[in-house]
DNA sequence: GTTATCTAGTTTCCTCGGAAACCAAAGTCA
DNA sequence: TGACTTTGGTTTCCGAGGAAACTAGATAAC
């Protein structure tokens, strides 16, 4: 059996990948603002969305809900984003950017779009496009569980863990 | 200015992309063996070079020292691997697998292959071929640390943190 | 040779964030 | 209406792992 050359396997380089960017690009973020990423990623979707529900923000930017939770918590001490009860369904608030979080947005997005296209830097569009699908495809395939032959009532309820993967 | 779509944002996707793949390999790992992903990167590096110091399996698996440290003590502990202080240099001990570790990765390695294969199932050559440049390039661009402009004298002790990343 | 620096590896401390429990508000069904 | 379930969100608890301190051995400088 050849043995599997780790530094060649897809999950592994995948991870390194992602880690080594985050690493890079969470620089940004901490050093302009001391912010963390899930703090990060809860402003980027107010951008984007203006007005969201906790939940909301979970599911758009697939983290987990006490992720969210927290992170909209430190933000709301920081005053940089406003907590509105739904007064239809009193469990949920709306979140939106106050002025300060806005400035905070408006300053990261360019730097955060820059770093993107820095990694892009070199590539043709044919390359750029590649890239786009590739990645959707292998999404698609591991969200599937890829080439696990596991019966769905095992499912559901996958073990999260660990920020080193593979 | 348009707001960053963070659906679209490369460094997103990756890490999402990532922690997809990663947790549905885990869990591979982890129902067999219950082995942590630490556990299993220092294993299939020893099952490729046999025989290691903890500082080389930690620079070649790029995993923090201190992770290795404790994947290698609590497969020791299992009676997976073997360690044997160098006689020349008596700080550094070589890490072996022994039967038993190598056993489970006789047992994991066509696992983890038929895995990644499911990944890249539907991609015809050129698509593979074309993905594993495109992460060497994006790796190397990273790894440059991509558009910043920051100089040297701020460099070198990045921040580390965070598995939720970007 | 002795002192200072460096390095492999472990341990201690602390932060992050997921799991599970929990709370309060809806929703459902009788 | 009242029990049971479901859901948005927070809190509590705990495990993982990085930072920094530490140990012990090696190397360099003098």
């Amino acid at each position: 059996m050849p043995p599997l050359r780790l530094e060649e396997f897809l999950p592994y380089r995948l991870n390194v990948l992602a880690a080594t960017v985050s690493e890079s690009l969470a620089t940004l973020y901490a050093e302009r603002y001391g912010i963390s990423i899930p703090e990060w990623r809860v402003i980027a979707t107010l951008g984007q969305f203006e007005r969201m529900t906790g939940r909301d923000i979970a599911s758009h930017s697939r983290m987990h809900k006490t992720t969210v939770s927290r992170a909209a918590a430190a933000l709301e001490a920081k005053g940089w984003i406003k907590r509105e009860t739904n007064r239809a369904d009193l469990r949920e608030a709306f979140l939106t950017l106050k002025p300060k979080g806005r400035a905070v947005y408006d300053d990261l997005v360019p730097r955060a779009t820059t770093f993107a296209d820095g990694l892009l830097d070199g590539l043709d569009r044919q390359e750029r496009a590649a890239l786009d699908r590739l990645i959707g495809h292998l999404m698609q395939r591991a969200r599937r569980g890829a080439a696990d032959p596991v019966p769905e009532t095992a499912r559901g309820c996958r073990p999260r863990r660990s920020s080193t993967r593979c």
